[in-house]
DNA sequence: CAGTGGTCTAGACCACAGC
DNA sequence: CTGTGGTCTAGACCACTGG
């Protein structure tokens, strides 16, 4: 046996995976106790308390007081999204970004708004439309709305050269997102502005945000054609 | 001031996001180190370190050696998606779940599926297509292909019950993971089972997994109207 | 009430990047 | 080489929960 390091963490962790996956500990077993493991293994509790966590939140071991740890039954994928800004984003793709103020204006919340800041009222709300650019080619439309009540200077930003993602990102802080991911067909304006066929399936975002429970936000994200949002786990 | 417990790995980090959301550490500013912080709130540093480490898997520091822990400057937001069994997602909205095996049978993989696990050759897969319900109607169409390669008992166990989604996650277990999400048009077969109009926008989850570098299983799970993928994150 | 995971401490050594 | 974060230790107390 090369049983290299059981004395680091990130050891003790490869060794209980190991045995996860070799079936030696199989699915809703119990495994040992972790002062008995940090016997095993010559290290400190501490060590293996680590190793253990850090599988707990990657979903492999479930893990309750008095009762012990077990060998999570269905290990429940996790993946984990980066929502990076849309600039960095194109131009991490090697691509030229571009962007391109469409509207700004005061408007009614429409209800898909309303509803996803969780508003009881459908007050006017600063309204940006905005259109960002890989390559010449449109990329993303983005539709957003913010409350003036919570972001005063949003009615006197200037979206024009820089994107109301970028802004708001830079200048203002919240406490809670949202994300809901769907599959919308483009309607006639949408697929006016990306430049796709009406009725194409569009990948959206839709990302509301919150500062202490006050609404800030909210942005559908429509994206152009062939567009994929990818994510891997190293398990 | 009620500066609660600062005593607690919790109470440092509401502390030092307190600070970083009111501005009084900047973004790109360097914070103090964390032997200086632990005589400020008069706790051992491995607590500090706790603290800061999780900020900074959070995404809003960035610590490096001998340079120091310094705020983000673009908080990159980050959402943790779940991917559970499909019976348990059911279920979990209060829903009655439903499964049918559609077709198994070995065939030579599609482009798409080769390109996704990643293989240079075009073999013969185990392929399964079967249908899953949430109240009778149908929920999520389930298209994967199984490499026998590295899962043997999958050309000879039994999806008649229990889908390959819920029997691969019990008896395979896997190193690596991909997942893709796009916005595809219903073709005629997806549109037929899914029993929505050709060419609807489908919210669709390519994932691929791999054991220790071999391709185990592709599967494409193409989503029911109106579906959508949630997130929370709570800063 | 007792057992197990969750956390804190004070100190120590190490690894790595900037000087 | 030096400083800072990364980690390990041995011990301790706490919190929750099952019996």
């Amino acid at each position: 046996m090369s049983k290299l390091e059981t004395k680091t963490w990130q050891g003790v962790r490869a060794e209980v995976q190991r045995r996860i996956r070799s079936r030696a500990w199989k699915p809703g077993d119990a495994i040992p106790f972790e002062a008995d493991l940090a016997r095993e293994f010559g290290c400190a509790r501490a060590t293996v308390n680590r190793a253990l966590r850090d599988l707990a939140e990657a979903g492999l071991l479930e893990r309750k007081r008095r009762s012990g740890t077990r060998v999570a039954l269905h290990p429940t994928g996790r993946a984990v999204l980066d929502i990076p800004l849309i600039r960095k984003e194109v131009e991490a793709a090697g691509q030229a970004y571009g962007y391109e103020l469409l509207s700004k204006a005061l408007d009614a919340a429409p209800p898909h708004v309303v509803a996803g800041m969780e508003r009881s009222d459908a007050a006017h709300l600063v309204h940006v439309v905005a259109l960002h650019r890989a390559d010449e080619r449109p990329h993303v439309l983005e539709d957003r709305w913010i409350d003036p009540a919570s972001v005063p200077d949003a009615a006197t930003a200037d979206f024009s050269t820089k994107s109301p993602n970028e802004w708001l990102l830079e200048n203002v802080p919240f406490t809670r997102s949202e994300l809901a991911i769907r599959a919308l067909p483009a309607d006639p304006d949408t697929a006016g502005s990306l430049d796709v066929a009406e009725g194409t399936a569009i990948l959206t975002l839709d990302r509301a945000t919150w500062l202490e429970g006050r609404p800030v936000t909210f942005v559908r994200l429509l994206h152009g054609a062939d567009h994929v949002i990818r994510s891997s786990v190293t398990a």
